[in-house]
DNA sequence: GTCTATAACGAGATAGAC
DNA sequence: GTCTATCTCGTTATAGAC
C-alpha cells in the first residue's frame, strides 16, 4: 500500500508563525475552531493566547464572521495547494488518494478536526458566507478526487462501480467520519485503519 | 439489497410528546443539539420554544450539563432498544446492518445530526460526564455491530477481512461522516449512497 | 411546578486615547 | 496597530413569591 509523506502543508497553521499579527490571529483561531468548534471559542480566548486585547483582534477582523471567512479562504487555498502538489509529483492514482488521506492524518495527529468538518457540524449556526465557503471547500475536494478516480480507473490501477462522483463523496465522508470518531477516542489507529481499508477496496482486484 | 423500515424509534423525540414537562424539555434540547450543537443553543432557546421560563428548566435540570447527561441516557437507551428490536426480529446479518443504517437515515431525514456525532465534534468543550457518556454510546454501537458482523461471517452471508472490531468502527465512522456531509448539502442521497455501498461491500462475493 | 426578578459573568463589538 | 474603557446583550444560574 502506498504511503507518501509530504503532507504537512495543513498539519500546523505555521510552525514558526510569520511575524504578521493577522496570521497569528488566524493560526490561533484555526486551532480553536478545530478543537472546540466555532461556537466553542471567543475573541477573549484568542486574545489571551496571543497576549493582546480583544480590541486588537477587532482591528484586524471586525467581526467573528469576518475572521471565519478569512480562515476558510486561507485553509481552502492551502488545501488546494497541497492537492496541486500531489498532481505535480508523479504519483499513481492510489498514491494521490493516499496523499489526500495523509493530509487528514496530519491534522488528526495534532488532535484537531478538519476545519470544514467541524464547521459542517455547526453549519446551521454559521453566517451565510461561511456556510457557502464550507460548501465550496468540499466541492473542490470532490472535484479533485473525482478526477483522480477517473484517471485511475482509466489506467487500470483503480477499480470501483459507477460514476466517480458518488465514490468521491463517499471518500470525503469516510475520512471526515473516521476523523471525528478517532479524535473522540484519541486513537489515530482508528483513522489509519479506515484509510487502509479504503485504499485496499479501491485497488482490490485491479490489475487483473 | 435489504431495506427494513421499522427504524423510527430514534427519528423524532416524540411525535405527540408525552405530557411530561421534563420529556418535552429533553425533546426540545435534543433537537437543538442535533441541529445547532451543544454550544449553539441555550436554555432561553428551549424555554421560548416551549413557552415556559428559563427558571422552569432549571427546576427540572439544574445545570446544562445535567440536561446533557439526561439526554444522553435517554438517547442511548432508545438506541439500544432499537438494536435489541433488530435482534428480536428474525433478520439476516445484512438486514440488521441495514436496519442500523436506517436508524441514522431517519435522524438525517429530520435534518438532524446524530446526537452523539454532534457531541463527538464538540467533545473537548463538554463536561466530563457527558464526554464519558458519548464514548459509552459508541462503544455499545460497536459491540453490537461486531456481534452482527461475526455472526454474518460465520453463517456465510457476510464477508470481510480480519477481526470484526475495526470493521465495526469503520461502519460507525462511515455513517457518521456520511451524515455530517449529507446534512451539510441537505442531500439525503449522499447518505443512502454510502449505506448502499457499505452493504454491497460486506455482501459482495459472499455465498460463493 | 412554575413564575418574576435578578445576580454574576462572558460574549461580541465600539469609541477614542496613545 | 494596539491599547483602555465601556456598552449592550445573552448566558448560566439562583432566590424567593405564588
Amino acid at each position: 500500500m502506498p504511503r507518501t509523506s509530504t503532507a504537512s502543508a495543513i498539519a500546523t497553521p505555521s510552525k514558526r508563525p510569520v511575524d504578521d499579527t493577522a496570521e497569528m490571529i488566524l493560526d490561533s483561531a484555526e486551532t480553536f475552531i478545530q478543537t472546540r468548534g466555532y461556537n466553542g471559542f471567543s475573541y477573549a480566548d484568542v486574545a489571551s493566547e496571543l497576549g493582546v486585547t480583544k480590541a486588537a483582534l477587532h482591528y484586524h477582523f471586525a467581526t467573528k464572521g469576518d475572521l471565519g471567512i478569512a480562515l476558510l479562504e486561507r485553509y481552502t487555498e492551502r488545501f488546494l495547494i497541497a492537492l496541486a502538489a500531489a498532481d505535480a509529483a508523479d504519483l499513481s492514482a492510489a498514491e494521490k488518494i493516499d496523499h489526500y488521506g495523509q493530509l487528514y492524518l496530519s491534522v488528526l495527529q495534532g488532535r484537531r478536526m478538519c476545519l470544514c468538518g467541524m464547521l459542517a457540524a455547526e453549519h446551521e449556526t454559521l453566517p451565510a458566507p461561511m456556510r457557502a465557503a464550507v460548501l465550496r471547500f468540499f466541492d473542490r475536494n470532490e472535484t479533485w478526487l473525482s478526477g483522480v478516480l477517473d484517471a485511475g480507473r482509466l489506467d487500470g490501477t483503480l477499480r470501483f462501480d459507477g460514476p466517480a462522483g458518488p465514490v468521491a463523496q463517499s471518500i470525503v465522508g469516510d475520512l471526515e467520519g473516521a476523523m471525528l470518531i478517532a479524535r473522540l477516542h484519541d486513537d489515530v489507529d482508528r483513522f489509519t485503519s479506515v484509510l487502509d481499508r479504503l485504499l485496499r477496496s479501491l485497488t482490490a482486484a485491479a490489475h487483473d
